[in-house]
DNA sequence: TTAGAGGCGGGAATATTTCCCTTTATCGTG
DNA sequence: CACGATAAAGGGAAATATTCCCGCCTCTAA
């Protein structure tokens, strides 16, 4: 039985998931979780052999929920879904230790061989046709990105959501200057010169959603 | 019985509608579909006594779906779901017709009502979502939009493409100075406290083009 | 003609951002 | 295992950007 701990902020999603996940009776879902910080603690308590981690969830990024539990427990598999496909966020979640990927218009029977693929410690990626590299991912934009640390993608994406450098600073639990300092870095490494270029390029990339509401 | 047609490019996702309309023995879902085409076939054949429409479909806009649909059948049940809730979505929404609109981190037991509300003729608004706009939001910042003077909304514009203050300060034929003081003013009368914000609010306004490439 | 509004910018005070540097921890590798 | 390389966090001081308040135009409508 492979016991699976379900993380998305959307309860319809959570729902779908598991009514796919119930077709294979060698997968249970063992605990689901709507936030970063619950879906911790049932990481720590249930102990779950799979982890299926969305990556659009509000406030801090998944990203870094899977590094904490990478953290904890260096040999979890996670398996990393996202709503919107890009190149940038898939590389981004293997650098973080991600076992497998899919993006959500992935077919039922692929999500599950993915599970299983991460269960059994094999590396997955959904090669689903609509999604993956699109023009603009072929420059050197991408490469930019990429170069970002993961705290700085972090706040890269805080940031063109346009959140306050004392908000990020709180969520992201650093103090005030190291957020200056790290937004210098990333326009810097982004080749932006103003904030307004940071929405755009997160934009271009997927690391928000177009018109986000702020 | 309540006859459902389910409308979404993600598999994922329409598991879930499933199996939380499951839990109400009064509804059933009749069909399903991924992309609009198949979805109005569906709807012409199926008669459907409510169709449950997600808004983030690639290619058409699942707007104008809603519109042939409602061209065919003005009495059509629609219930919209969108992933991202804005105002101006919902406005849409409700403009071409909608009976109700939920935002996918909406209550299980919501969606039912909301599903129960479109079929009896009601409207039925999920006021829950988190931090949401609603119509008179949209209208507030319409109007601040409206406070601008036109110099002021010159420089929002560029201001919101990522063009630099010494740019905007060149083409607009101004010291910066100046620049800098009408800056301060426009976030001030949109209120909104970072630049990044004057982006999103720009896009939803149409004031730029969404995905502006600077 | 005069009040009001838009438009432009100066001066001084503030706030923010940058630049550079130190510390700590981790990681891969010879 | 020590090594250098790199990420991460943030301090200090200097440099910039931004604000706040103001005065000065010019135009227009009352």
């Amino acid at each position: 039985m492979i016991r699976v701990l379900l993380v998305d902020d959307h309860p319809v999603v959570r729902a779908g998931y598991k009514r796919l996940l119930e077709y294979d009776s060698n997968i249970e879902v063992a605990a689901e979780a709507s936030d970063a910080e619950s879906a911790y603690m049932a990481f720590v308590v249930y102990h779950p052999d799979v982890t299926v981690l969305d990556l659009s969830m509000p406030g801090v990024s998944g990203l870094s929920l899977l590094q904490k539990m990478l953290m904890r427990d260096p040999n979890a598999k996670v398996l990393i879904c996202s709503m919107y496909d890009s190149h940038t966020i898939r590389q981004k979640a293997f650098q973080a230790g991600a076992k497998a990927f899919v993006s959500k218009n992935v077919a039922p029977e692929k999500l599950l061989l993915s599970i299983h693929a991460a269960y059994v410690g094999e590396e997955f990626v959904d090669t689903d046709a609509h999604s993956s590299l699109n023009q603009s991912d072929t420059d050197e934009e991408l490469d930019r990105i990429n170069s970002l640390t993961l705290r700085e993608l972090e706040l890269f994406r805080l940031l063109a959501q346009g959140k306050t450098i004392s908000y990020c600073a709180k969520v992201m639990n650093l103090n005030e200057k190291t957020v200056y300092n790290r937004q210098t870095k990333i326009r810097e490494k982004l080749k932006v010169d103003t904030l307004a270029g940071l929405v755009h390029l997160a934009q271009r990339h997927k690391i928000i959603e177009p018109n986000f509401v702020a």
